[in-house]
RNA sequence: GCCUUCGUAGCUCAGUCGGUAGAGCAGCUGACUCUUAAUCAGUUGGUCGACGGUUCGAAUCCGCCCGAGGGCACCA
């Protein structure tokens, strides 16, 4: 190879330009550096193990593609790995026998390139199942050279904006999305297998309603109105329930438009999930009964270790614990005969933050918030919610304080809340009015009232269950990933000046 | 938005007290027909995130900006 004769001598250009020089010369020579759909391929690790599986002395012949990770030139003959998406294949290439302009093509070939091969496989002296190839083409030419082959790639802000670079280079982070998209395979075998049918609902809203966060907004032209990003799922999904669809979930994803941090991106992944006619036990019921099932026929365990060691176990039945218990247990027996004074005392005593305004029930919730929620690690269904904190679930039957919820905790997380659904018209649009006391309206945005979601209801709307589940914070805690970021396959980034 | 840590070669990282910018891998040249982080010899490659300041002299000290990680705040 001689030298590039661009002025141009950055390292990067000129391992790029080299690179170049290397794709223009096989071109010259009448093929071409971007080839064409390969057939009768097969992946490394079948071929690998039907190897294994003949007896001694058994000749198989294999075609595999992949891309080339690694390169040993010996002289006259050269090793080389090559990975596809379920493993890696070690090839041999010997001068004698592909011959000398065939070799030379190999020898220039760099790390990065995608390539096939053919030929038989047979055993190196260190005992490696490897394949001798006969002939090979170049399907790609890779002009950019990959990150180191030991270390692999370990700069965040690069693993993130070029996520490619990270799956070619850490394994380990192929596993976590491979099993990510198994999961959430899983969630829709159980729940089709049970008669739920799967829908999707608009993503783009008038009006952005189903829970309490600051929407993004857009606009549409043709229209000519603003629109936004859904927050959640749920008011549709109860329209269609009301349209008599008795089992329906939706996968999807919601746009929060907050900060983010460890466990928040502002799109996530959510599975909302409604049955008519069932209710908050009946959601309870479902909600364990599921995630155990896709942790056992995944993972084949219900006890998952995080990266710091603490081990969560799902093993049945898991704990049910009323909100009010869990804030007695932390605060006292007598927190809740407490004046509102001496609540603040006592939740300022424990280093909150507690401005004088906030009354027994917002001082309850921020020490329910700030100092138990994260404790729950083992999972725990909290129930019976103060019904301020929950306006589209169904008060208790022995007390209208409270509303008819769960909201599982596992993993010190909200991994899911499940209601009993409120279906009376009349209550329902009383408990919105009540939420828009107090609140200020946040650019006008969050706080309307969806009046054809009311209608709908007005319409009637059996008893009917409700659960919803964080795709991602499932993921996490399956797959043990401590960052949102590390289960999503493209997190927010800022963009780069 | 606030606090904090970080940003050095394509990648992974050193860089002492402010005194000419370093290594490994990758790349390039050569040797080598059973290697696997191949080996051996030689070798190219730097706007030290950007801008400004202090200084005889700045990767290093100061300021500001950009980006990232962690924490806080926001988040029915």
């Amino acid at each position: 190879m001689t030298r590039p004769e661009e002025t141009d001598n950055s390292p990067r250009e000129d391992m790029f330009l080299i690179r170049r020089q290397k794709a223009e010369k096989i071109a010259q020579g009448g093929k071409s550096p971007y080839g064409h759909a390969v057939s009768g391929l097969q992946d490394c690790p079948s071929v690998k193990t039907a190897f294994a599986a003949l007896p001694e002395g058994g000749v198989l012949s294999a075609k595999v593609a992949g891309r080339l990770t690694a390169k040993r030139v010996m002289g006259k003959s050269l090793f080389a790995n090559i990975k596809d998406q379920d493993g890696f294949m070690q090839l041999y290439v010997q001068k004698n026998v592909v011959g000398d302009e065939s070799y030379d093509l190999f020898k220039d070939l760099d790390i990065g390139d995608i390539v096939c091969a053919e030929g038989e496989m047979f055993v190196t002296r260190t005992g490696e199942a490897s394949l001798r190839v006969q002939s090979f083409e170049l399907l790609s030419k890779a002009l950019r050279p990959l990150p180191e082959k030991w270390h692999g790639l370990s700069d965040m802000e690069q693993r993130y904006r070029q996520r490619y670079l990270d799956l070619i280079s850490n394994d380990e982070v192929r596993r976590s999305f491979q099993l990510r998209s198994r999961i959430v395979q899983e969630i829709r075998n159980y729940l089709s297998s049970r008669g739920f049918m799967e829908v999707e609902t608009p993503m783009m809203q008038p009006l952005a309603g189903g829970a309490a966060a600051r929407p993004f907004k857009t606009y549409y032209n043709a229209l000519n109105c603003t629109m936004y990003l859904r927050i959640a799922t749920e008011l549709y999904l109860k329209r269609l329930v009301v349209g008599g669809y008795e089992k329906v979930f939706e996968i999807g994803r919601n746009f929060r438009n907050e900060g983010m941090d460890r466990r928040h991106n502002p799109e996530f992944t959510v599975l909302e999930l409604y049955e008519a006619y069932s209710d908050c036990r009946g959601m309870m019921a479902l909600i364990e009964d599921m995630i155990c099932h896709v942790a056992t026929s995944i993972f084949g365990t219900l006890t998952f270790t995080r990266k710091d060691g603490v081990d969560i176990n799902l093993s049945r039945p898991w704990r049910i614990a009323t909100y009010h218990d869990l804030v007695r247990e932390k605060m006292g027996a007598d927190w809740f005969d407490l004046d509102p004074s001496a609540m603040r005392d006592k939740a300022r005593a424990l280093g909150l933050a507690i401005p004088d305004a906030m009354n027994a029930l917002e001082i309850t919730h921020e020490v329910y918030d700030k100092t138990i929620e994260s404790t729950l690690i083992q999972p725990t269904f909290v129930t019976r919610l103060p019904a301020y904190l929950v306006p589209l679930a169904k008060r208790c039957e022995d007390n209208p304080d409270l509303v008819d919820v769960y909201e599982l905790e596992i993993n010190g997380q909200e991994l899911s809340p499940g209601y009993s659904e409120l279906n009376d018209p009349i209550e329902q649009r009383a408990r919105f009015d009540q939420q828009l006391i107090g609140r200020g309206d946040i650019e006008g945005e969050v706080n309307r009232v969806d009046e054809d979601f009311l209608t709908a209801l007005e319409h009637g709307m059996p008893p009917t269950g409700g659960l919803g589940l964080g795709i991602d914070r499932l993921v996490m805690l399956l797959t043990g990933e401590p960052s949102i970021r590390d289960v999503i396959l493209f997190p927010q980034m800022r963009p780069q000046a």
